[in-house]
DNA sequence: ACGGATCAATATCCCCCGGGTATCGATCCG
DNA sequence: CGGATCGATACCCGGGGGATATTGATCCGT
């Protein structure tokens, strides 16, 4: 199976629309179609189901999207990677993560790698939620800083770093602030005070009454405002302001920052990098 | 890039000959050396030196030959899993263990699954030490049984089943029998009584005096003679025979038995077996 | 030192296959 | 019932991937 095969796939299977599929792909509908009749025909499977007005995946063509998917990421992310290998180019590390977190500790660590002997240049990237894993695979980032149990580290190598609990960021003066204590219920339907609801992967927001969130400091604006309550994880407290009280959450989930790489990776700086996160 | 470059690619990493890859690739030289002269410039990268008598990788190449095995692992898999999830074929689940290890646990597992409602038929496969990570990479199995610390699973999702201890395999009436307690230094270095020798997974063995083992009916064998002693999980515990006894090894790392499968899998029938393997 | 052997690169040719356009056939809709 | 939509089919063309023949550089044995 060859790549070119693959992305004309997936394109499809993500369209089910031969059509759209082709444009995307800048190739024009019958040679499209051809290839994939062909692919079934060499994977002896059926991959869709046309009518001659709507395609459907089958069974097996899910398999494909799916695996498929993770196949042409492992393949950009060796030419990625290979490209970076080239002898002029510094041979940095890229880490990435999330805008919002990890603040005091990726500064630690990065001092700390910094000194280290043979220590190479790490080029920070931040970027939203769900998309750090994405970066690993397809080999755009080398390193990340990701929080369990929200971020999944899947497929990925990790260290854990430091777990801490979760506190509920209140508006100063709330009643709840008298509180030594909160439970997850205590916070989560305050008729007064919504939680406030981030965006999934996909840019869309779960249903409900909260605000939309675009970025942590929107978010502490509107809590301090009395419009929204969220439950975070404690390491948030230097950024939090005047108009902030803080809770904790007893049945929250902890929250463990982890340091994850992909697997085959057998960088020497990766390995020192890890390894003085390890120390911190 | 496409999986036929990476192939071509490959081959000659690994033969570090261009005759030799174009005969393993089917395939005439010239051809070979225009496609992965047209690769190293698509790449803009050097990916082999080659001086008219030899050929060696750069770093680049190094990185490619890696992340490209890696690369064309997954697009064996998601071939071969997308074949076998074809209407007809019976959609069952290839689990794949070591040929010696995992004997009761996995009878009771494979008993305990095939009793829950929506069950598939399990192919159970035992291989050789270290195969079961590569075949679980490029789709020829579903799931695994491994042993940490002896096993690697970078890369994989895994689930914790069972820890136990080891213990030293030795001869009956041997003099250490005689003591409740081992250590590794006890049996590392017995004069009378080597080692024995793990294939490794190229199928080379390390150096060293004790005997070279194929299977692990010649190990017993062999240490009821008095030829060699091992150190391995208490569960051998039942293959023994008269001509064997144990005593626990108190510094030997402990054994856990995983269940291991490649991240991706959204299998529901993998997702049972797994679950009730955690519930065992 | 020289000639043969080895091995990657170059030159050249050929044909298959991946891409294009035109069209058909089936389904949905007004 | 006719037009619109959409995938499949028929057909053509050009480039690229394959083979063969050869060159050029290096190593080695005598």
């Amino acid at each position: 199976m060859e790549t070119r095969e693959l992305r004309y796939f997936v394109a499809v299977a993500e369209e089910l629309h031969f059509g759209r599929a082709a444009q995307r792909l800048g190739m024009a509908q019958p040679p499209l179609s051809r290839a994939i009749g062909q692919l079934e025909r060499r994977l002896g499977v059926a991959l869709l189901r046309r009518t001659s007005r709507s395609v459907t995946l089958t069974e097996a063509g899910e398999v494909l999207l799916r695996e498929g998917g993770a196949a042409l990421d492992a393949v950009a992310a060796a030419e990625r990677r290979t490209r970076r290998a080239q002898p002029g180019g510094a041979a940095g590390l890229v880490l990435v993560a999330k805008a919002a977190a990890a603040g005091e500790l990726l500064a630690k660590l990065l001092d700390a790698y910094a000194a280290e002997p043979g220590a190479v240049p790490v080029d920070v990237v931040l970027c939203g939620v769900g998309e750090q894993e994405a970066m690993l695979r397809d080999g755009r980032a080398d390193v990340a800083l990701l929080h369990t149990p929200f971020d999944s580290t899947t497929g990925l190598d990790v260290e854990e770093l430091h777990t801490e609990t979760q506190v509920a960021v209140l508006p100063a003066g709330h009643p709840l602030t008298t509180r030594t204590r909160l439970r997850i219920a205590d916070v989560d339907s305050l008729p007064d005070l919504p939680m406030a609801r981030w965006p999934r992967r996909d840019g869309s927001y779960p249903p409900g009454p909260g605000p939309e969130i675009h970025d942590q400091a929107q978010l502490l604006q509107l809590i301090s405002l009395g419009r929204a309550v969220v439950v975070l994880p404690e390491s948030v407290r230097p950024y939090l302001s005047e108009g902030h009280a803080i809770v904790p959450v007893s049945d929250a989930p902890e929250v463990t920052t982890v340091i994850a790489w992909p697997p085959h990776s057998t960088s020497r700086a990766l390995a020192a990098l890890v390894r003085t996160a390890t120390r911190l």
